[in-house]
DNA sequence: TATGAATAGTGCGTATACGCACGACATTTC
DNA sequence: GAAATGTCGTGCGTATACGCACTATTCATA
Protein backbone atom coordinates (compact mmCIF):
# COMPACT_ATOMS: atom_id res chain seq x y z
CA UNK A 1 0.00 0.00 0.00
CA UNK A 2 1.28 3.87 -0.95
CA UNK A 3 1.74 5.26 2.24
CA UNK A 4 -0.20 8.58 0.93
CA UNK A 5 -3.29 6.47 0.68
CA UNK A 6 -4.13 6.85 4.20
CA UNK A 7 -4.21 10.56 4.53
CA UNK A 8 -6.15 11.01 1.49
CA UNK A 9 -8.83 8.47 2.34
CA UNK A 10 -9.23 10.20 5.48
CA UNK A 11 -9.76 13.34 3.73
CA UNK A 12 -12.17 11.85 1.40
CA UNK A 13 -14.84 9.94 3.96
CA UNK A 14 -14.68 13.24 6.07
CA UNK A 15 -15.33 15.74 2.93
CA UNK A 16 -18.23 12.97 2.15
CA UNK A 17 -19.28 13.14 5.75
CA UNK A 18 -19.04 16.94 6.07
CA UNK A 19 -21.14 17.62 2.46
CA UNK A 20 -23.55 15.06 3.22
CA UNK A 21 -24.29 16.57 6.96
CA UNK A 22 -24.26 20.11 5.35
CA UNK A 23 -26.68 19.32 3.03
CA UNK A 24 -29.21 17.29 5.76
CA UNK A 25 -28.56 20.29 8.52
CA UNK A 26 -29.11 22.99 5.98
CA UNK A 27 -33.16 23.18 6.41
CA UNK A 28 -32.94 23.32 9.74
CA UNK A 29 -30.98 26.76 9.73
CA UNK A 30 -27.66 25.56 11.29
CA UNK A 31 -24.29 24.26 10.04
CA UNK A 32 -22.37 21.12 10.69
CA UNK A 33 -20.06 22.33 12.61
CA UNK A 34 -22.61 24.11 14.88
CA UNK A 35 -24.54 21.12 14.81
CA UNK A 36 -20.50 19.90 16.49
CA UNK A 37 -20.64 22.49 18.66
CA UNK A 38 -23.94 22.11 20.48
CA UNK A 39 -23.74 18.68 20.28
CA UNK A 40 -20.24 19.01 22.86
CA UNK A 41 -22.21 21.76 24.59
CA UNK A 42 -24.76 19.36 24.96
CA UNK A 43 -22.40 17.35 26.59
CA UNK A 44 -20.84 19.47 29.03
CA UNK A 45 -22.46 22.52 30.07
CA UNK A 46 -20.96 25.80 30.77
CA UNK A 47 -17.35 25.21 29.33
CA UNK A 48 -15.26 27.97 28.87
CA UNK A 49 -14.58 28.86 25.03
CA UNK A 50 -11.37 27.25 24.83
CA UNK A 51 -12.15 23.83 26.59
CA UNK A 52 -14.96 24.09 24.02
CA UNK A 53 -13.03 24.27 21.27
CA UNK A 54 -10.26 21.95 22.71
CA UNK A 55 -12.91 19.31 23.13
CA UNK A 56 -14.50 19.61 19.31
CA UNK A 57 -11.63 19.96 18.32
CA UNK A 58 -11.27 22.94 16.90
CA UNK A 59 -9.69 26.49 17.04
CA UNK A 60 -10.68 29.06 19.90
CA UNK A 61 -10.85 31.78 16.91
CA UNK A 62 -13.16 29.75 15.14
CA UNK A 63 -14.99 28.76 18.12
CA UNK A 64 -15.75 32.29 18.66
CA UNK A 65 -16.85 33.13 15.74
CA UNK A 66 -19.55 30.68 15.46
CA UNK A 67 -20.43 31.30 19.20
CA UNK A 68 -21.28 35.32 17.79
CA UNK A 69 -23.74 33.38 15.25
CA UNK A 70 -25.04 31.20 17.44
CA UNK A 71 -25.91 34.04 20.50
CA UNK A 72 -27.31 35.98 17.64
CA UNK A 73 -30.01 33.33 16.55
CA UNK A 74 -30.40 32.63 20.11
CA UNK A 75 -29.21 28.51 20.56
CA UNK A 76 -26.56 29.81 22.90
CA UNK A 77 -25.43 32.29 25.95
CA UNK A 78 -22.41 33.25 26.85
CA UNK A 79 -22.23 34.44 30.84
CA UNK A 80 -19.55 35.91 32.84
CA UNK A 81 -17.71 32.89 34.51
CA UNK A 82 -17.92 32.72 37.99
CA UNK A 83 -14.94 32.77 39.00
CA UNK A 84 -12.47 34.04 36.51
CA UNK A 85 -13.01 37.23 35.26
CA UNK A 86 -11.09 36.67 31.48
CA UNK A 87 -13.77 33.73 30.66
CA UNK A 88 -17.20 33.19 29.52
CA UNK A 89 -19.17 30.44 30.37
CA UNK A 90 -21.12 28.82 27.17
CA UNK A 91 -24.07 26.89 27.37
CA UNK A 92 -27.45 25.87 25.91
CA UNK A 93 -30.60 28.11 26.17
CA UNK A 94 -33.63 26.26 26.00
CA UNK A 95 -33.86 27.15 22.69
CA UNK A 96 -30.72 25.66 21.59
CA UNK A 97 -31.84 22.13 23.58
CA UNK A 98 -34.98 22.27 21.52
CA UNK A 99 -33.00 22.92 18.30
CA UNK A 100 -30.00 20.00 19.16
CA UNK A 101 -32.99 17.30 19.67
CA UNK A 102 -34.05 18.01 16.51
CA UNK A 103 -31.02 18.16 14.72
CA UNK A 104 -30.43 14.89 16.37
CA UNK A 105 -32.86 13.39 14.39
CA UNK A 106 -31.85 14.82 11.23
CA UNK A 107 -29.06 13.40 11.10
CA UNK A 108 -29.75 10.08 12.20
CA UNK A 109 -29.99 8.77 8.48
CA UNK A 110 -26.25 9.95 8.02
CA UNK A 111 -24.89 7.83 10.78
CA UNK A 112 -26.90 5.32 10.52
CA UNK A 113 -25.35 4.94 6.47
CA UNK A 114 -22.08 5.41 7.87
CA UNK A 115 -22.60 2.51 10.59
CA UNK A 116 -24.48 0.21 8.37
CA UNK A 117 -21.99 -0.01 5.59
CA UNK A 118 -19.84 -1.61 8.24
CA UNK A 119 -20.35 -4.94 10.02
CA UNK A 120 -20.88 -4.30 13.98
CA UNK A 121 -17.18 -5.89 14.02
CA UNK A 122 -15.53 -3.38 11.74
CA UNK A 123 -17.33 0.04 12.69
CA UNK A 124 -15.98 -0.62 16.22
CA UNK A 125 -12.57 -1.22 14.57
CA UNK A 126 -13.00 1.84 12.63
CA UNK A 127 -13.37 4.31 15.53
CA UNK A 128 -10.60 2.47 17.00
CA UNK A 129 -8.10 3.07 14.26
CA UNK A 130 -8.84 6.49 14.06
CA UNK A 131 -8.60 7.43 17.16
CA UNK A 132 -5.12 5.51 17.42
CA UNK A 133 -4.11 7.46 14.47
CA UNK A 134 -5.72 10.73 16.28
CA UNK A 135 -3.92 10.41 19.54
CA UNK A 136 -0.75 9.85 17.48
CA UNK A 137 -0.76 12.79 15.74
CA UNK A 138 -2.01 14.60 18.49
CA UNK A 139 0.99 13.64 21.19
CA UNK A 140 4.14 13.60 18.77
CA UNK A 141 5.66 17.21 17.86
CA UNK A 142 6.73 16.59 14.89
CA UNK A 143 10.28 18.00 12.90
CA UNK A 144 10.28 20.96 11.58
CA UNK A 145 12.17 20.10 8.83
CA UNK A 146 13.56 16.99 6.29
CA UNK A 147 13.21 13.46 6.90
CA UNK A 148 12.73 11.67 9.55
CA UNK A 149 13.15 8.44 8.52
CA UNK A 150 16.91 10.15 7.11
CA UNK A 151 17.60 9.92 10.76
CA UNK A 152 16.06 6.71 12.21
CA UNK A 153 17.62 5.00 8.88
CA UNK A 154 21.20 6.85 9.78
CA UNK B 1 -21.09 1.82 21.09
CA UNK B 2 -22.92 5.45 20.58
CA UNK B 3 -24.27 6.16 17.08
CA UNK B 4 -22.23 9.38 17.12
CA UNK B 5 -19.06 8.40 17.81
CA UNK B 6 -18.33 7.39 14.36
CA UNK B 7 -18.68 10.53 12.91
CA UNK B 8 -16.93 12.42 15.55
CA UNK B 9 -13.87 10.11 15.69
CA UNK B 10 -13.66 10.90 11.89
CA UNK B 11 -14.11 14.29 12.04
CA UNK B 12 -11.04 14.81 14.99
CA UNK B 13 -8.88 12.38 13.04
CA UNK B 14 -8.94 14.90 9.90
CA UNK B 15 -8.73 17.82 11.97
CA UNK B 16 -5.60 16.75 13.47
CA UNK B 17 -4.25 15.68 10.21
CA UNK B 18 -5.22 19.09 8.80
CA UNK B 19 -3.72 21.06 11.58
CA UNK B 20 -0.42 19.17 11.76
CA UNK B 21 -0.22 19.22 7.81
CA UNK B 22 -1.16 22.95 8.01
CA UNK B 23 2.25 23.50 10.04
CA UNK B 24 4.38 21.32 8.04
CA UNK B 25 3.55 23.01 4.77
CA UNK B 26 3.74 26.61 5.93
CA UNK B 27 7.38 26.92 5.69
CA UNK B 28 6.94 26.02 2.21
CA UNK B 29 4.09 28.93 1.15
CA UNK B 30 1.55 26.56 0.78
CA UNK B 31 -1.71 25.05 2.62
CA UNK B 32 -2.33 21.80 3.16
CA UNK B 33 -5.40 22.09 0.25
CA UNK B 34 -2.64 23.47 -2.07
CA UNK B 35 -0.65 20.06 -1.68
CA UNK B 36 -3.77 17.74 -1.85
CA UNK B 37 -4.52 20.07 -5.20
CA UNK B 38 -0.73 19.70 -6.23
CA UNK B 39 -0.45 16.09 -5.64
CA UNK B 40 -3.83 15.25 -7.42
CA UNK B 41 -2.18 16.87 -10.66
CA UNK B 42 0.76 15.29 -10.54
CA UNK B 43 -1.28 12.33 -11.00
CA UNK B 44 -3.02 13.20 -14.00
CA UNK B 45 -1.94 16.59 -15.77
CA UNK B 46 -4.09 18.56 -18.05
CA UNK B 47 -7.22 17.55 -16.01
CA UNK B 48 -10.17 20.08 -16.55
CA UNK B 49 -10.94 22.15 -13.15
CA UNK B 50 -14.12 19.98 -12.47
CA UNK B 51 -12.59 16.76 -13.07
CA UNK B 52 -10.00 18.16 -10.38
CA UNK B 53 -12.31 19.08 -8.11
CA UNK B 54 -14.35 15.45 -8.31
CA UNK B 55 -10.74 13.89 -7.66
CA UNK B 56 -9.42 15.85 -4.90
CA UNK B 57 -12.28 15.82 -3.97
CA UNK B 58 -13.47 19.75 -3.08
CA UNK B 59 -15.86 21.58 -4.68
CA UNK B 60 -15.19 23.37 -8.38
CA UNK B 61 -15.93 26.41 -6.62
CA UNK B 62 -12.88 26.09 -4.37
CA UNK B 63 -10.73 24.43 -7.08
CA UNK B 64 -11.06 27.38 -9.28
CA UNK B 65 -10.36 30.22 -5.90
CA UNK B 66 -7.52 27.63 -5.20
CA UNK B 67 -6.28 27.92 -8.82
CA UNK B 68 -6.62 31.68 -9.10
CA UNK B 69 -3.51 31.46 -6.13
CA UNK B 70 -1.96 28.65 -7.20
CA UNK B 71 -1.28 30.10 -11.05
CA UNK B 72 -0.67 33.47 -9.42
CA UNK B 73 2.27 31.91 -7.26
CA UNK B 74 3.56 30.16 -10.70
CA UNK B 75 2.88 26.38 -9.89
CA UNK B 76 0.14 25.84 -11.74
CA UNK B 77 -0.68 26.90 -15.65
CA UNK B 78 -4.34 26.29 -17.35
CA UNK B 79 -4.63 26.42 -20.65
CA UNK B 80 -7.34 26.44 -23.29
CA UNK B 81 -8.55 22.89 -23.80
CA UNK B 82 -7.82 21.86 -27.00
CA UNK B 83 -11.29 20.69 -28.20
CA UNK B 84 -13.73 21.81 -25.94
CA UNK B 85 -14.18 26.12 -25.80
CA UNK B 86 -15.62 25.94 -22.10
CA UNK B 87 -12.97 24.05 -20.23
CA UNK B 88 -9.60 24.73 -19.38
CA UNK B 89 -6.20 22.09 -19.52
CA UNK B 90 -4.88 22.65 -15.83
CA UNK B 91 -1.41 21.29 -15.16
CA UNK B 92 1.58 21.76 -13.25
CA UNK B 93 4.63 24.04 -14.25
CA UNK B 94 7.86 22.95 -14.29
CA UNK B 95 8.27 24.75 -10.57
CA UNK B 96 4.73 23.28 -9.29
CA UNK B 97 6.87 19.97 -10.11
CA UNK B 98 9.77 20.64 -8.24
CA UNK B 99 7.37 22.51 -5.26
CA UNK B 100 5.34 19.15 -5.18
CA UNK B 101 8.73 16.83 -4.66
CA UNK B 102 9.57 19.23 -1.66
CA UNK B 103 6.27 19.33 -0.28
CA UNK B 104 6.15 15.48 -0.38
CA UNK B 105 9.34 14.96 1.12
CA UNK B 106 8.05 17.56 3.94
CA UNK B 107 5.27 15.71 4.44
CA UNK B 108 7.07 12.35 4.91
CA UNK B 109 7.05 12.83 8.91
CA UNK B 110 3.31 12.70 8.66
CA UNK B 111 2.92 10.11 6.57
CA UNK B 112 5.18 7.74 8.19
CA UNK B 113 3.60 8.81 12.08
CA UNK B 114 -0.11 8.06 10.75
CA UNK B 115 1.07 4.72 9.63
CA UNK B 116 4.00 3.78 12.42
CA UNK B 117 0.93 4.11 14.92
CA UNK B 118 -0.95 1.08 13.65
CA UNK B 119 0.45 -2.27 12.35
CA UNK B 120 0.55 -2.56 8.25
CA UNK B 121 -2.20 -5.38 8.92
CA UNK B 122 -4.30 -2.27 10.93
CA UNK B 123 -3.22 0.55 8.36
CA UNK B 124 -4.61 -1.50 5.79
CA UNK B 125 -7.67 -2.19 7.19
CA UNK B 126 -8.30 1.15 8.31
CA UNK B 127 -7.96 2.83 4.74
CA UNK B 128 -10.41 -0.06 3.43
CA UNK B 129 -12.81 0.80 5.97
CA UNK B 130 -12.79 4.99 5.48
CA UNK B 131 -13.65 3.88 1.31
CA UNK B 132 -16.37 1.84 2.65
CA UNK B 133 -17.89 4.42 4.53
CA UNK B 134 -16.86 7.15 1.81
CA UNK B 135 -18.54 5.20 -0.67
CA UNK B 136 -21.55 4.61 0.96
CA UNK B 137 -22.39 7.98 1.56
CA UNK B 138 -21.18 8.90 -1.54
CA UNK B 139 -23.99 6.40 -3.37
CA UNK B 140 -26.96 6.86 -1.74
CA UNK B 141 -29.14 9.52 -2.08
CA UNK B 142 -30.20 10.32 1.77
CA UNK B 143 -33.78 10.93 2.98
CA UNK B 144 -34.26 15.01 2.96
CA UNK B 145 -36.18 14.80 6.30
CA UNK B 146 -37.26 12.46 9.29
CA UNK B 147 -35.56 8.86 9.90
CA UNK B 148 -34.89 6.15 8.60
CA UNK B 149 -35.44 3.71 10.59
CA UNK B 150 -39.25 4.77 11.10
CA UNK B 151 -39.63 3.19 7.65
CA UNK B 152 -37.46 0.46 8.00
CA UNK B 153 -38.85 -0.63 10.81
CA UNK B 154 -42.46 -0.24 10.17
C1' DT C 1 -29.71 23.72 -38.80
C1' DA C 2 -32.23 25.84 -35.17
C1' DT C 3 -33.27 25.27 -30.44
C1' DG C 4 -33.46 23.48 -25.95
C1' DA C 5 -30.92 20.89 -22.39
C1' DA C 6 -26.64 19.89 -20.27
C1' DT C 7 -22.04 21.23 -18.85
C1' DA C 8 -17.53 24.25 -17.75
C1' DG C 9 -16.20 28.08 -15.57
C1' DT C 10 -16.95 32.65 -13.06
C1' DG C 11 -18.35 35.71 -9.29
C1' DC C 12 -20.50 36.46 -4.97
C1' DG C 13 -22.06 35.62 -0.22
C1' DT C 14 -21.62 33.11 4.18
C1' DA C 15 -19.34 30.07 7.34
C1' DT C 16 -15.42 27.65 8.93
C1' DA C 17 -10.10 27.05 10.05
C1' DC C 18 -6.28 28.98 11.92
C1' DG C 19 -2.29 32.10 12.97
C1' DC C 20 -1.05 36.26 15.28
C1' DA C 21 -1.14 40.41 18.02
C1' DC C 22 -3.53 42.66 21.61
C1' DG C 23 -5.84 43.89 26.11
C1' DA C 24 -7.82 42.05 30.37
C1' DC C 25 -7.52 39.23 34.09
C1' DA C 26 -5.00 35.29 37.04
C1' DT C 27 -1.39 33.13 39.03
C1' DT C 28 3.17 32.83 40.52
C1' DT C 29 7.18 34.60 42.65
C1' DC C 30 9.76 37.39 45.29
C1' DG D 1 1.50 43.30 47.61
C1' DA D 2 3.95 44.44 43.37
C1' DA D 3 6.09 42.57 39.28
C1' DA D 4 6.73 38.85 36.01
C1' DT D 5 4.43 35.34 33.59
C1' DG D 6 0.70 32.85 31.85
C1' DT D 7 -4.09 32.31 30.16
C1' DC D 8 -8.87 33.81 28.12
C1' DG D 9 -11.12 36.15 24.83
C1' DT D 10 -11.10 39.54 20.90
C1' DG D 11 -10.15 41.29 16.26
C1' DC D 12 -8.00 40.86 11.90
C1' DG D 13 -6.11 38.68 7.69
C1' DT D 14 -5.92 34.75 4.46
C1' DA D 15 -7.49 30.41 2.69
C1' DT D 16 -10.80 26.82 2.20
C1' DA D 17 -15.82 24.91 1.50
C1' DC D 18 -19.87 25.25 -0.72
C1' DG D 19 -24.37 26.99 -2.63
C1' DC D 20 -26.33 29.76 -6.18
C1' DA D 21 -26.98 32.60 -10.12
C1' DC D 22 -24.98 33.76 -14.46
C1' DT D 23 -22.39 33.43 -19.09
C1' DA D 24 -20.37 30.73 -22.62
C1' DT D 25 -20.09 26.73 -25.02
C1' DT D 26 -21.34 22.08 -26.31
C1' DC D 27 -24.51 18.39 -27.20
C1' DA D 28 -28.96 16.34 -28.41
C1' DT D 29 -32.72 16.37 -31.17
C1' DA D 30 -36.39 17.88 -33.81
Amino acid sequence: MTRGELPMALRAAYMVLHRKSEAQFARLGVTTDQFVLLATLARGQALNQRELARRMPSDPSTVRAMLVLLERSGLVQRDTHPTDGRARAVSLTPAGKRKFKQLWKAGDPIRAQMVESLTPGEAHALVGLLRKVADSLNSQSLPRGGNVHALSKG
